[in-house]
DNA sequence: TTTAAAAAAGACATTAATATCTTTTTAAAA
DNA sequence: TTTTAAAAAGATATTAATGTCTTTTTTAAA
């Protein structure tokens, strides 16, 4: 479904968030490690983030990355849509050139639906939601292997 | 969402029984025109699901792709499955190593929910169901750009 | 029985995604 | 002002997905 990249995008972005509301600035060797991702990887993905303005960083030491008020608000689409490219939520399942719902290939009536319900909920939520369930519960942003 | 091998996997199975129920059987490079795939890829993926008997295929003059009675049973689920991998279904949208629902990732909730609904799809649906849509709307396998 | 047309097989090429390693820049603290 | 710890940058490596080309096998028809 998402590509590892986006998938270590969001762990780490909600890694991020909440060391931030302990008052920490993780850096991306720790993030790696707590989210279980490759470390230098996930460097390049936080650089490229941050080049970006969804994430910010601070150099030197005592440096590491953080979420800005206003990059709290951000949504898990426009994330995503950096990540992925642009159409990733237009885009026809069938593989054809563009979406076109009245000459539809045979997939458009169910994928479509699908498809606006994936991003209308991007669409509404952030890593804040992600990062603080409003059920309370416990969230896991790794898992041993079975 | 689905690989390009899914989606030309589809598409070329949806051509091959529209052709058959006119009593053709195409071959690849017909299927590819139509579907406006690449020819040699296209016929790599259709030795790939003739191995493992998704569609059948005659060699020699007036030989060709088609579907048996049987084949035209197979879910969508099936297909897919035996091209993105037996858990594509089961999988974490996250990346955590399995989806567990005792123990969720931060998106669980939304995406388990639309990952069932797809999947229920698969399994309810063949390749004869996209070929021939109840409503009897045209449907496309191939489209200009824009 | 030869020829033609088709899929199958195998080898190879290209591209995109994922991953690692090294050097440079920056900033705080000692 | 030197040291240290961090991100940024750049170079390179590996793997997986996608795509192409050539040869072989098979079958039907001429
Ligand atoms: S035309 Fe294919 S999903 Fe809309
Ligand atoms: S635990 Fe991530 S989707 Fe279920």
């Amino acid at each position: 479904m998402f590509s590892k990249t986006s998938q270590y995008t969001l762990r780490a972005l909600v890694y991020i968030l909440l060391e931030n509301s302990k008052g920490r600035n993780p850096g991306f060797r720790e993030i790696a490690r707590e989210i279980d991702s490759p470390a230098e990887f996930t460097g390049k993905i936080l650089q490229d983030l941050a080049r970006k303005k969804i994430v910010s960083s601070a150099k030197g030491k005592h440096g590491g990355f953080f979420l800005t008020e206003a990059q709290r608000q951000i949504s898990l689409r426009t994330i995503i849509e950096h990540i992925e490219g642009e159409n990733i939520f237009q885009s026809c399942g069938f593989g054809l050139k563009y979406c076109d719902a009245a000459n539809p290939c045979p997939l458009h009536e169910e994928y479509a639906t699908i498809r606006e319900q994936l991003q209308q909920y991007m669409n509404s939520h952030t890593i804040s939601h992600l990062a603080f369930q409003t059920d309370g519960q416990r969230i896991y942003l790794k898992r041993e292997a079975l």
